[in-house]
DNA sequence: AAGGTAATAT
DNA sequence: GATATTACCT
């Protein structure tokens, strides 16, 4: 569909590269709008007279998508600006003034603004101006294909209000709209005939919703949460009451289960805790191979969605969306498998109390508490979010859930797509960093001897090529960095910032629960393979890649992460003191096997 | 109106 | 078969 395409030089960027006249007279404000905007990954281009502007509007008729301009300015008046523009190019205009007088802002309207904003200017307002463009295209298009416009513009606002970067990283099929066409096909036909008959948008609970979701939880307490409260707590406007509640059921279901499981294994006598522990250079018993396990599965697998079996061509969403909760499935069962070794309940339903202690403290008391506390906090922040934190901490500020409608199920997919086996972050940047780390902070631990022959079975799947940009990341100049860091000097291949693929378990084949009950030898051994795995495959990669072909796999979670921190200020500052602690002590333990703690990821699709 | 539960849809 | 949505009851 060629409907919202604004003539940005990167289609597949939307919407990036958007490119905004700004014309205001205070040089400040130039200033200022320009760099936010910048920020947005804009073309940017200042003006601080009006006149000047209305010029270079004539001089390069189509160079324009948007329109930014102050109201008062000396040369001529905003509004005329407003009217010129709106008579001669039609171009999206936005008046922004200081005062919000509201004769004002009527008047701006009036005369065909499309938005009025208030100074001081927040990036927030300004993320979100691409849907100016973006309406004028549907409108334009609108005799033929109304409803798909507005549907596709309320999939892109919420994708783009979930990024708290405000970058749009949904890929060129939410721009198209081809994949949908392909897709839903049928329920295009029979429902999107009448606009009206929209279907209720479906949350998908991300890794990010689903955290926003416990930490509010866990602040008034499971048993006196309610939806309502929860909602307000989250603080996401499109969420409802009624997805809460939904998933608050789910939550609530699943601890029962969880709890469930742990009465049961108790009851069978259940496993050990020395079946899961291995003990450290110090002969401390640790959890740490164990709790690795679930949480490479937990972390990789949950970003698996589509099997190894779909080519990401003719993607069935049906498929796709079973696969994506077979996955889920099995992650959760596994985990309730392993929250009952790694969760000190009496511990956990404290506050603060990281599961990154090492079986000392748990070690032969661990306690297959049958009984999950009311507050029941695998999720608890900081301490618990320890290991898990690093993915969505990072990312924190990108998705936090989709809302698609039905009809839209499948472009929002590729997202979550692959053409293999390999986990595929949704597309965008955030997401890199995570899918680059998680991998590698979970692989650097152990020793490469092994490692291969011991890889090499767990991973059935992993020796496929990564599936190739089913929608590609932006490459958005600042956080991009990030990743371009390892990129730059490892992956000189994988320019386009395409997700690392973390190998993931084959779930059917390789489920944990499984495995931890028929033999937990293997199963470390899977875990680490499974660790491992993903970083085979970059191993594999990067060696081929890696013009110096000199690529240590043990060392590069290290550098990366490493230079990943370090790179980047503002993420370290990002990150809240204890984790980042956390993180470092971990660095500081290379021999050692990276706890994580389990997280439920049944509950969230990543 | 809000929460909980169960049926239904996906 | 699991999960999201919806309907319905409290």
């Amino acid at each position: 569909m060629e409907t919202t395409g604004f003539s940005s030089p990167r289609p597949d960027a939307f919407p990036a590269g958007l490119r905004v006249l700004v014309v205001d007279d205070d040089p400040t404000w130039l200033k200022i709008l320009e760099k936010m905007l910048k920020k947005c990954s804009y073309e940017v281009t200042t003006c601080n007279l009006a006149r000047e502007a209305l010029h270079l509007l004539r001089e390069r008729k189509d160079g324009f998508d948007i329109v930014i301009s102050d109201v008062n300015m000396p040369d001529m008046d905003g509004f005329k600006l407003l009217e010129h523009v709106g008579l001669e190019m039609d171009l999206p205009v936005i008046m922004m003034s200081v005062d919000g007088e509201t004769s004002r802002v009527m008047k701006g309207v009036q005369h065909g603004a499309c938005d009025y904003l208030l100074k001081p200017i927040r990036m927030k307002e300004l993320r979100n101006i691409w849907q100016h463009v973006f309406r004028k295209r549907i409108h334009e298009v609108r005799d033929i294909e109304s409803h798909e416009g507005l549907e596709e513009i309320q999939m892109m606002r919420n994708c783009m209000e979930q990024s708290d970067d405000g970058y749009l990283f949904c890929g060129a099929d939410l721009i198209t709209g081809k994949k949908r066409k392909d897709v839903d096909y049928k329920q295009d036909d029979r429902q999107c005939s009448d606009p009206s008959s929209v279907k209720k948008a479906r949350v998908v609970w991300t890794f990010d919703l689903h955290q926003k979701f416990v930490k509010a939880v866990n602040q008034f307490g499971l048993d006196k949460v309610g939806p309502k409260k929860i909602l307000d707590l989250m603080g996401v406007p499109w969420l409802t009451r009624e997805n809460v509640a939904s998933h608050l059921q789910k939550y609530r279901l699943y601890l029962s289960r969880l709890q469930k499981g742990n009465e049961l294994k108790s009851s069978f006598g259940g496993m050990k805790p020395s079946d899961f522990s291995s003990k450290d250079t110090a002969g401390n018993v640790c959890l740490h191979n164990s709790s690795t396990a679930p949480q490479n599965n937990v972390a990789n697998g949950s970003y698996v969605v589509c099997g190894n079996k779909i080519p990401i061509k003719n993607v069935d969403s049906k498929i796709c969306g079973e696969d994506m909760k077979i996955a889920s499935v099995q992650m959760a069962e596994s985990k309730e498998e392993l929250i009952g070794v790694i969760t000190d309940p009496q511990k956990s339903s404290n506050s603060g109390t990281s599961l990154n202690h090492s079986f000392g403290q748990i070690g032969s008391d661990v306690r297959y508490e049958p009984k999950i506390p009311a507050q029941f906090s695998w999720t608890e922040v900081p301490p618990v979010q320890f290991k898990q934190e690093p993915k969505p901490h990072f990312q924190s500020q990108s998705w936090s859930a989709e809302v698609r409608p039905v009809q839209f199920k499948q472009e929002l997919k590729p997202h979550f797509q692959s053409e293999n086996s390999f986990s595929h972050l949704p597309l965008c940047r955030n997401h890199i960093q995570v899918d680059c780390t998680e991998p590698i902070l979970s692989h650097h631990p152990i020793p490469s001897t092994n490692e291969k022959d011991k890889r090499a079975d767990i991973r059935p799947n992993c020796s496929k090529s990564r599936s190739k940009g089913i929608g590609i990341v932006n490459p958005v100049e600042s956080k991009a960095e990030l990743f371009s860091v390892q990129s730059k000097s490892h992956l000189p291949v994988c320019q386009e910032y395409e997700p690392i693929p973390c190998s993931i378990w084959n779930t059917k084949n390789h489920s944990l629960e499984q495995i931890l009950l028929n033999d937990i030898d293997s199963s470390q051994r899977s875990l680490i393979l499974g660790t491992g795995s993903g970083f085979r495959l970059w191993d594999e990669e990067l060696q081929g890649y890696s013009p110096q072909g000199d690529f240590h796999p043990q060392n590069a979670g290290f550098e990366n992460i490493e230079s990943f921190a370090y790179s980047n200020q503002e993420l370290i500052a990002d990150i809240p003191p204890l984790l980042y602690d956390s993180w470092n002590f971990d660095f500081g333990n290379p021999s050692e096997a990276t706890e994580y703690p389990v997280m439920d990821q049944g509950l969230f699709i990543a």
